[in-house]
RNA sequence: GGUGAGGUGGAUGAGUGGCUGAAAUCAAUAGUUUGCUAAACUGUCGUACUGGUAAAACGGUACCGAGGGUUCGAAUCCCUCCCUCACCGCCA
């Protein structure tokens, strides 16, 4: 959620900056800035309205003391009026507050100055592309093929659980996934990240502070009883840590593990066989809150992080800044990352690096005290180090050679085994 | 799920209708004292909106779990909801 001050100084350039996510409702700015007028002046009518309530309220206390009953009933008929006004006030307030947060939820974060124009992912900005592709041996395999030979997952036994994109892990397979998740979690420990286990479930208020509510409404799973909603990432419970907090030292980093379940309502093809996009998945996800300075540095660190643990894979990767059309609702400045997965020649998408700005730390009151005392918005970060299942695809697909799977050097001592097959 | 107790500022905790945005203690913080540590003393020490200012200062309003209500006036009385704790029941 954007700023009313930040929209009230810099109209202007808010529209501008939005136009480049391609937002249409532009007229949106101006509408939120007449009822943001008319707030004020209501508050300030309610305001000086409930002062002479309060003064008089004074003034009949002391009459009654003095014994003075007869000027204090009098004085307490001044009161009907007033209290009639500030019951329309509060209304008007409270109208007027409503409709302004309906309007403000509705408009994305404006994009940094670096973000490419574009509308589609074919706009995105190549930043770099890194590692060889490698050349597969005669009869290589997709991973869901290679999973069926060597047992490793199986989505048909998935279907019958649950459904459709609930993969099953089994022996090898099952094994690699943890030392996956152990294999990132120690990178984030080791680069300063606090490790936490969040609920994998958040309440309405937390899916709202994040920004998945109300934008993303139709992609979470939700509880029927609760009306809990089953995570979509790890950055929701996590960064809601911080929520309604003013910290006192920035900057926090967490890092968290966790199932994500995503209902991907939609999505068909091609592009969501084997584990390319299933509805539950594992990732290990790292959060930080910063000083408003600093926040673009920390988005470069994070990168990097990102990259040393796919160069630490041996996986040929490249880096894409999101163009305006394709980054999220949330987001100020995305970089995505993907993986080239050599028996599918394409890149997949494996992990998303987001600064976000203020827009989730306005909706969370997520601040810090600046030099002089004062309260301010901090920005939060997050990405995925990493996302597993495309990570498992590509790892499956490009260290295969014809008598098994070769584990990375840095993998084997989580898996116990530098092979599989 | 049942019964009981309770939710006050960073923490402990006082406050049962006006003198309470809130005592006291602790923590924190600035300073004084001190050879160092420790201690002592003095000051500061909630948030939000709004007016004001170059920025401060300063002023107004709201907030004592949340939302309603009674009253001239509510942390204090009433209603609804949420949560926490204790004991019992069930249970990984």
């Amino acid at each position: 959620m954007l700023e009313i001050a930040a929209i009230r100084n810099n109209a202007e350039a808010v529209k501008q900056r939005l136009a480049v996510k391609n937002f249409k409702e532009l007229n949106l700015i101006d509408e939120v800035l007449q009822l943001d007028e008319q707030r004020r002046a209501t508050q300030t009518k309610l305001d000086e309205n409930l002062a002479k309530q309060n003064v008089i309220a004074k003034e009949v206390g002391e009459l009654f003391k003095q014994g003075k009953n007869e000027d204090a009933e009098s004085k307490k008929a001044e009161t009907a009026k007033l209290k009639e006004d500030s019951k329309q006030f509060e209304i008007d307030l409270a109208k007027a507050e409503d409709e302004i947060k309906d309007i403000l939820v509705r408009i994305p974060n404006t994009p940094h100055s670096s973000v490419p124009l574009g509308k589609t992912p074919e706009e995105n900005e190549v930043v770099k592309t890194v590692g060889e592709i490698p050349t597969l041996h005669e009869g290589a395999q997709p991973h869901w093929d290679l999973a069926k030979k060597y047992d490793l997952f199986d989505l048909e036994l998935g279907v019958k659980i649950t459904g459709a994109g609930f993969p099953v892990y089994k022996k090898q397979g099952a094994k690699l996934q943890r030392a996956l998740i152990s294999f990132f979690l120690d990178h984030a420990v080791e680069a300063g990240y606090m490790e936490v286990i969040p609920p994998h479930m958040v309440n309405e208020a937390s899916a709202f502070a994040t920004g998945q509510l109300p934008d993303k409404e139709g992609q979470m799973y939700v509880t029927k009883e609760e009306g809990f909603y089953l995570i979509p990432t790890a950055e929701v419970p996590v960064t809601n840590i911080v929520r309604d907090e003013i910290l006192d030292t920035l900057p926090a980093k967490f890092t968290a593990y966790s199932p994500c379940f995503r209902r991907e309502a939609g999505s068909y093809g091609k592009d969501v066989r084997g584990l390319n996009r299933v509805h539950q998945f594992d990732k290990v996800e790292i959060v930080q809150i910063v000083h408003p300075d600093k926040s673009y540095e920390v988005l470069e660190e994070m990168a990097k992080h990102v990259e040393v643990l796919l160069q630490k894979l041996e996986l040929p990767y490249r880096v894409l800044r999101l163009c305006g059309g394709d980054m999220s609702f949330a987001s100020a400045l995305t970089y995505d990352f993907e993986v080239y997965s050599a028996a599918q020649k394409r890149w997949l998408e494996v992990s998303s690096v987001s600064n976000f700005e203020t827009f989730q730390s306005n909706r969370m009151k997520v601040r810090f005290r600046d030099e002089n005392k004062k309260t301010r918005l901090a920005h939060t970060l997050n990405g995925s180090a990493l996302a597993l299942p495309r990570i498992v695809a590509s790892l499956l697909e490009n260290h295969q050679t014809a008598d098994g799977i070769n584990i990375p050097a840095a993998l084997q001592a989580y898996t116990g085994f530098k092979k599989i097959g």
